[in-house]
DNA sequence: GCAGTATTGTATA
DNA sequence: TATACAATACTGC
């Protein structure tokens, strides 16, 4: 399912079980594995980019096939409260890893916005890396931060 | 296995 | 201010 926004198309794909993958589309093509969570999904998105601050936070993922240290960066990633940033070594010690860890799980996190990887920045206040979309990461923090 | 990363803190010039 | 090093986890070759 393909979700458009003010950033652009994002592919969505679903599982019964829950969200198995939500990113720009980067994919050539995918399949289309829809399910009862894909208007839901849908729905929040859109009103998320109205300005309106849905909570994914009765969204439920798919983490099967991820390895639990990816999981648990992604748990506490869903907790960091809309409109404010966290650090890479907040989170790791607050998941008891280092923030070399909560990067490299968050570089092949699956599920944008839904896991607000575009909160978590460096220690010092900058926004660090977004797997080579900084330029998307400064636009959601804007967003956020300013409501439009 | 090995190397490259969405990091951080300390040390050195 | 800028660069170098060590330690961790995930991805791709």
């Amino acid at each position: 399912m393909l979700l458009p926004t003010l950033i652009g198309p994002l592919w969505l794909e679903v599982s019964p079980r829950g969200v198995r993958r939500l990113e720009p589309v980067l994919l050539p093509r995918g399949k289309e594995a829809e399910g009862p969570w894909a208007d839901r999904v849908a729905e929040a998105v859109a009103r998320y980019f109205r300005g309106e601050r849905p909570g994914f936070g009765d969204i439920p993922l798919d983490y099967s096939g991820l390895s639990p240290k990816q999981v648990a960066v992604y748990e506490a990633t869903r907790r960091v409260p809309y409109g404010r940033t966290v650090s890479y070594g907040s989170l790791a010690e607050d998941l008891g890893l280092f923030p070399r860890a909560v990067g490299a799980a968050l570089r092949a996190c699956p599920f944008f916005l839904l896991v607000p990887a575009h909160r978590v920045v460096h220690a010092d206040g900058r926004l660090g890396g977004f797997a080579g979309r900084e330029g998307l990461k400064a636009w959601l923090l804007r967003f956020e931060a300013g409501g439009a």
